[in-house]
DNA sequence: CTGAAAGCGCTAACAC
DNA sequence: GTGTTAGCGCTTTCAG
């Protein structure tokens, strides 16, 4: 490997020089400049990061946990994350939690090792020695896919609750009185549970009640939620709200496949407006949520934080319902 | 930052003492290590991974360099990857080129400036300077997704155009003599490329030419592949062959919102098996590859090569046709 | 079995 | 403007 003090010695100057040529720092004369670039062209010194992040006690890297990768919206987010990182001249360091907070608890001490300089997470429900963790550390971070004031952290997001007034709104607004709830497991997932919470109240807020045994929690993957359709149906329910828009998708190609017409015999939502929803027929009606700007946002707070010092801002975000074809009036 | 001495202090015995201790080397009494254990626990020390590497001249990270995260074949794959990196010991870096030459051609450089132990990359199709870089850097690598025994790099994939074949032969078998194909974009992409041809001279073979007219490139997104299905139709093809799973997806969702019956009007094919293509109705036909197990063996690989301090064994996999149901005698 | 000390490659004062 | 030097936090010979 070959070192700044092996371009030194062959462009005749000192380390400290090649730094300055290296990083555009200090000023160093053209003559000398073109000695050092020339010496860096010939031996093809590549600096090494990790002294540099040693010496600089940052280490121009970003941590990312997410829950899954299976799941596009998740996939979306860190394409618009690694893309605006990168951008900022900053890698991006990938952990994927599979929903295991025991897991999840220890990739937030291994990038607290690597020294990541700041750390998106996804929701705000995490063990408490993670948040202990980061605060010992003074590790910045922002939770992502959620905005709750009293959070415990930077909240970059929306409110799940809320984003769901709309969903329901317009299906009590088509006549729906009996709807279920085929919902994302919920353990170990505020953004599940505010959803939940979001569709139960707004029903109550018409004056409808959602039973327990119309919400049905699966997970997020299009065979569960296939097969979970039929025990939400069975209640007798005229329109089924869910958890995110991979269920959704199950449970419209299921209902398709066993011969239901939509919207005329079911009415189904979704959650997160992925490419795919707006493109099955009918084409499924759902909250659209950004993820992209979400992430981005993400990524710029938690650089700005990082550059100047600062704490990472919270930012809500809206959502917005969009109604297309999975959803119409109540014919029972 | 608490550090290694501040925990030697404590535990009065010497930096190199703790650093046996967290590593599970050398030999500690037992007195010893419990003295420095608590120290640990009382101080939340936290080693640094940065300085850990310097001194062992290793990071303990793998790179990935993937084009898109938007394609569920390369989430799978990095789902995987990570999945595998972690169990060993490694942390992962990702980095997504968006399918630029240029971009991957930075992201490379940055990855061996970061000190990755090795390194993942997407395909044989990159700029000389990349494998230069590697060369010179002597940075293990491995390239996915294809399988050529005379590739620049070790490869853990599979022939894309052998894979092609079975389609082929299937197609022909059900009476098709007029196929037309939706391929991913070739220019830079040695896996659409070898797809493309794949399907040429196994058509060829039956002798049945393959006008170029016929041959459709496009970006692998539903709403491109929607478009471009009537382009590739218009030719009075009885058969479409896709590049890949997500081209078949948006192909086959066109032809059924335009009232076309499959597979009797049209049949389709795709690459891939994505979760999805088995859950429309028609299931698509397709070619199962097997993203996970590709990335489990890249990360295994990768590290077995690091830890023995030898070369990255190739390794190719194979594939297989998916029968289902858009692909179906040829009526005209 | 444990401690002392050198050094991984780089940066940042501080001199010159 | 440029060189010198002292670390950044950790591991690893090498003595003892």
């Amino acid at each position: 490997m070959t070192t700044q003090s092996d371009v030194a010695n062959l462009a005749g100057v000192s380390t400290a020089t090649v730094s300055r040529v290296v990083n555009g720092h200090g000023v160093v004369t053209d003559a000398i400049r073109q000695r050092v670039e020339q010496a860096i062209e010939r031996l093809e010194y590549v600096p090494n990061a990790n002294a540099r992040s040693l010496a600089l006690q940052r280490s121009g890297t970003l941590g990312a946990i997410i829950p899954t990768l299976s799941n596009a919206i998740f996939a979306e987010g860190m394409n618009a994350f690694e893309r605006v990182a990168r951008s900022q001249g900053y890698a991006v360091i990938l952990a994927v939690s599979q929903y295991d907070p025991v897991q999840h608890s220890d990739q937030v001490k291994r990038m607290i090792e690597q020294g990541v300089d700041g750390l998106l997470l996804v929701g705000n429900d995490h063990q408490p020695a993670v948040f202990e963790r980061l605060a010992k550390a003074g590790m910045r971070h922002v939770c992502t896919h959620a905005f709750k004031p009293d959070a415990h952290a930077p909240n970059i997001g929306f409110d799940n609750a809320k984003a769901m007034y709309a969903v329901v709104d317009h299906l009590v607004e088509l006549g729906h009185r009996h709807v279920g709830m085929l919902a994302a497991r919920s353990s170990r997932n505020d953004r599940a549970r505010g959803r939940i919470k979001g569709v139960i109240s707004r029903l109550n807020h018409h004056g409808i009640a959602l039973p327990p045994r119309c919400i049905v929690e699966v997970d997020s993957s299009l065979q569960q939620s296939r097969k979970a359709l039929w025990e939400v149906i069975n209640n007798d329910v005229s329109a089924v709200v869910c958890g995110n828009d991979v269920i959704a998708q199950g449970a419209l190609l299921e209902a398709l496949s066993m011969g239901l017409s939509l919207p005329d015999d079911l009415s189904i939502t979704g959650f997160d407006n992925l490419e795919l929803s707006a493109h099955l027929t009918p084409a499924i009606t759902t909250v659209q949520i950004n993820a992209a700007s979400m992430a981005e946002c993400a990524a710029r707070e938690l650089i700005a934080a990082i550059e100047n010092k600062s704490d990472v801002k919270s930012c809500e975000l809206s959502t917005s319902l969009v109604v297309r074809g999975t959803t119409g009036p109540c014919s029972t």
